[in-house]
DNA sequence: CGTAGCCTTGAAGGTGATCAATGTTTGTGG
DNA sequence: CCACAAACATTGATCACCTTCAAGGCTACG
């Protein structure tokens, strides 16, 4: 546990406004785990020992269906916990697998600590909860979409992943993602997706260079999800 | 708040082993809401005063499409919780408007009571992560089925009320639901939904009236949902 | 006994899945 | 640093699954 860096840890909302000893006693028992793209963090099945937040980088959490496609659940940016709902029950199993997305730094925390300290400590239950809400939000904003046009369900796919992890600076996603990836988020095909995009490169609405998404044009992407593009 | 009916509340596992006078503490401020079929018990939008706790009956969670259709997020079964996660947040907004389906009960909780006594209390605390878990995987659950073919999700989504609502007990939807309702939640439109149901009930799978849903070949269903019906 | 809410059926057409084949880039071991 | 394998991207053709639109019927209830 020496190893984790604390100067980046104090920097999550999460963390903040915490002494060093206190920190000390929230990541009783944590590790530091840096991770190259594709490692697996937590398997599906798996038993539920520990949690995890995410310092750098991404994760997804992935499931497969009955016919052996991928379907992902959510991508982890910073300041995420993973698995954090399953610290409560007695004994459980990890429902999806996460995986790194480019380099990544995830701290993982043992399920004692979490119910011997943070359970007692309202503040950061509170910004838990937090962070809970926004990936429900997140989860139920995609259903809403269901129905939409593949174009629409990708060009807000897009966006929510820009806003997460650049925030309002730039229209750069800084991790890697595949046309499969894609197509595993908004339940699609690659082919699909491949059209879209391909479209939208001509348009010189977004850019693609190595699996890395550059927007140029935000306020197409905008009119896209707005269903004005026909227009 | 004298006119709670303790006697039920007992009964849901969030409130089992309290004391008559722990229970009137964690219920300070709250209400009960006898309502009946269409009532609204929060409206998205309107500031989030309050939680609530399903006693009887059901609620549907339902948020609105830019093209003003509706999309059912979730179906709340007693013992559930709604807008639990928004307490934590200091000034927030009902995200999806709640409306009972048929006649139900719930108690709504006011903020302060949550922040004051609930937060502080670390068991009842699991139990509602226990619940937002439930709720969680009952979503991640309905994504894996997006690619599926509209019979397997609608089969799903049956089943998956039936054991919520019904426990093993039965194959009795003990609430109403019309088919648009059903297209909805799965994301699909009613003329799909009413053609599928109706080839159920002519093969003698299902038999619904007024609303009210009965499963007679659970098998033949589980088969559909494993996609074996065309074998 | 009329209206509102719900259910049903048919026809036409589109979106996107699937299959198949091929090109391109990346990563790795020698 | 090259060569080859693996991963990823692309394109075209075909067709199933659903949506949409339109029209009408049924049932409960004030």
């Amino acid at each position: 546990m020496a190893e984790i860096d604390f100067s980046r840890v104090k920097k999550l909302n999460l963390f903040e406004g915490y002494y060093e000893s206190q920190l000390n006693a929230l990541l009783e028992g944590a590790t530091l785990k840096k991770l190259s793209h594709r490692d697996v963090v937590y398997r599906a099945g798996d038993e539920a020992n520990s949690f995890a937040v995410v310092l750098d980088g991404a994760l997804k959490l992935v499931k497969q269906t009955a016919s052996g496609e991928d379907v992902i659940v959510f991508f982890a940016s910073p300041g995420d916990t993973v698995a954090t709902l399953l610290m409560s029950s007695e004994k459980s199993v990890y429902p999806v697998t996460a995986v790194a997305m480019g380099p990544a730094q995830v701290i993982t925390i043992p399920k004692r600590t979490f119910n011997a300290l943070w359970t007692k400590d309202q503040v950061i239950m509170g910004k838990i909860n937090a962070i809970l809400f926004a990936r429900f939000s997140e989860m139920q904003e995609q259903k809403i979409f269901v129905k939409a046009p593949l174009a629409i369900r990708l060009a807000r796919q897009i966006v929510s992943l820009i806003e997460r992890f650049s925030g309002d600076s730039g229209a750069v996603l800084p991790i890697p993602l595949t046309r499969q990836e894609f197509a595993d988020a908004v339940g699609s095909s690659v082919e699909s997706v491949i059209r879209i995009m391909s479209e939208w490169s001509q348009q010189g609405i977004l850019k693609t260079s190595d699996r890395h998404i550059e927007v140029i044009r935000m306020d197409r992407i905008a009119e896209i999800i707005n269903g004005q593009d026909k227009v």
